[in-house]
Order: C-alpha cells, then sequence, then structure tokens
DNA sequence: CACAATTACTTTAAGCCTAAAGCATTCACA
DNA sequence: TGTGAATGCTTTAGGCTTAAAGTAATTGTG
C-alpha cells in the first residue's frame, strides 16, 4: 500500500542496490520466448525441414512488393550481411528463392521467392499462425492488449537506456 | 465500434483463421526481448570479453553448492550435452571453471568454479543487474507485477499447447 | 577526368547450437 | 555372475551468427 512513506524509505535503504524485480521480469521474459519459440523451431523442422532464419527470410521476401537487395534483407532481417549471404546460397539451393543481378548496380544482387518459394512460405505461414495462435489460447483479448501494451513500454525503455532511437 | 455485430460476423467470415493479434504479441515479445538480450551480449563482451552462454554457465556453477556434473549442468541451462562439453573446455582454458573426475562413477566430470572464476562471475552479475534494472527504468512496480503476471500465463499457456508439463 | 571514399557483397575465423552416432562405464536382473 | 540396457560424456556434421578483412563497383569532389 502506497501511502505510508516511511515503508517506501526504508525499503530503498535497505536495499539500495536490490534490482531483483527488474532482473527477476528480465528471466521470465527471457524464458517465455524460449518457450514458444523452442516450439516455432521444432515445429518448422518437423512439418517443414525449414529452419527459423530461413522462414524469417522468405516471410521479408514475401511482404516485399519488389525483388530486393541483400543489404535491404539483412537491415530488415537485422543481422549481418554476412549472415544474409550463408543464408541467401541455402534457399537459393533449395530452390525457394532467385538470385538476380541488379540492372541498375553491377555490386548488387535482387533475391525474390520463387513460384515454389512463395507456395511453401504460404503454407507455413498459415501453420506458424496456428501455433502461435494455439500457445497463446490462455489469453483473453484484454491481457493481449495489456500485454502488447507492457511489451511496447518495456522495449522503449529499453531502447532509451541502449541510446538506440529506434528502428527507423 | 463493437456494437455491430454484422461488423463481427462479416470479420470472422472474411477472416476465419484471423490470428493477428497472437501473432503480433508473440513478434513484439521477440523484439523486446531482441533489444534487451542484444545490449546485455554486447556489453558482457565489451566489459568482460564474455559471451551469454559463458556468463550463463558461470551462474549456474555459483548458484550451486556443490562442483556439478556435465549432464546436469546441460539439463539446467536446457541444451544439448554436445553444447556444455564445448563451453566447459572453453571455460577450464579460460581457468574461470575447473574440471575433476567425479570419485563415484568414472563416466561422469564434476565441474565448479574457481576462485578466480567466482570472483570474476560476481562482477559481471553486479554489472549484468544493474544493465537490467537501468534498461527497465521506466516500468512502475505495477507494471512489473502485472508483466510478471501475465507472462507467466503466457508462458503456462504455451506449455500446455505444446504438452510440457513445466520446468518440474 | 582522376581518385579517394563509400557501398554492396563475400570470405574467414571463431563461437554457439543441435541431432545423431560413438565410447566407456554402470546398472538391472536373469 | 554374465550380459543387455541405460547412462554420462564426447565427437561429428551441419547450420546460424558475428566481427573483421577483402573485392569489386560506384559516387563525390577537386
Amino acid at each position: 500500500m502506497e501511502q505510508f512513506p516511511l515503508d517506501a524509505e526504508s525499503k530503498v535503504a535497505e536495499r539500495p542496490h536490490d534490482h531483483k524485480d527488474e532482473l527477476r521480469l528480465w528471466l521470465r521474459l527471457f524464458a517465455c520466448k524460449e518457450v514458444i519459440e523452442g516450439a516455432v523451431r521444432r515445429r518448422l523442422r518437423e512439418n517443414f525441414d525449414v529452419t527459423l532464419p530461413r522462414f524469417d527470410l522468405m516471410s521479408q521476401l514475401y511482404r516485399a512488393p519488389k525483388a530486393m537487395p541483400l543489404g535491404e534483407l539483412s537491415q530488415r532481417m537485422m543481422v549481418s550481411n554476412g549472415n544474409v549471404t550463408g543464408l541467401v546460397d541455402r534457399l537459393v539451393e533449395q530452390g525457394l528463392i532467385n538470385r538476380q543481378p541488379s540492372p541498375k548496380d553491377r555490386r548488387a544482387q535482387l533475391v525474390s521467392l520463387t513460384a515454389e518459394g512463395r507456395r511453401f512460405f504460404r503454407a507455413m505461414a498459415r501453420a506458424n499462425a496456428d501455433w502461435i495462435a494455439d500457445m497463446l489460447a490462455d489469453l483473453s483479448s484484454e491481457e493481449i492488449d495489456t500485454l502488447m501494451r507492457l511489451l511496447a513500454k518495456t522495449k522503449a525503455s529499453a531502447r532509451k537506456a541502449i541510446g538506440n532511437g529506434g528502428p527507423r
């Protein structure tokens, strides 16, 4: 109960560097993400023989109106350029995406989904949405809203502390 | 505006498998974790020249009353045995942990922090708690409580859907 | 135009991670 | 007691990831 200043004072005095609650929140957030992500990875592998990074890459291409240079892909996925090079290599080899030289810039490569890649991605995305909805089924829509809001605030707080303005 | 049944009906009719809110929540949870984890990894590397998995392993040993067999370590860290073998190799090489044959079982290896490992871990843990508290500073304690509760519920819901009873 | 800086991408070295196979050792039990 | 199953760990093959260095093409500027 908030109305006793002495409580708050003694709390601070007793535990000047107590960050337990924040630490516990971080650990719980992490654990929560581990459970869901682990299930998603396993199911993508078992049902589609695909990894999460490849799914993520295909997802970026699926949502894009045009073929995309590798640099833009690595920015959107928030991973390094070298990482994308390897992922693209493997997806091309699987026949799920195309790699073509850019007509404008001889340094650049444009990538896009093949017809099979689009079909395949649609099936995976549908299944993925079902899995997630299933895993979050016990949350009411109010709880989902509250979580959305508080997680947005959490992310903003962290970004501010890190000195990272935003996604840009 | 919620009061027009026709809207809701047509919405459902048009998009019978709409899981957008759940999907958005999952993506936000993931993004939130990425921001915090990225900062933690970078700072561990810059300030202590240590990776998150090594920090995590040392953390398990620090909290344990006794030297621990590798199998228990891999269970607690929720990673594979082979993974722990490599991490232990590297930490032994750094002089941060000890590896000794188990007196009871000639198959088993017991690991524990060295004196230097304990000192080093304490310094890292203090810094880590400060970083986390700093990143979550804009959340009130009520918001932290709410998040703790809703994330617990989220994890429980996911576990139930996966068919994973709990941490045990 | 020349050429320095920048940009787009690839390569390399090192670490993390898993599943699956392999090697001892220990256990259970006939 | 002998032996097949289980256990504890390591090894292997393959994929993801990064930072840093390298290559080729483009751009900006004098």
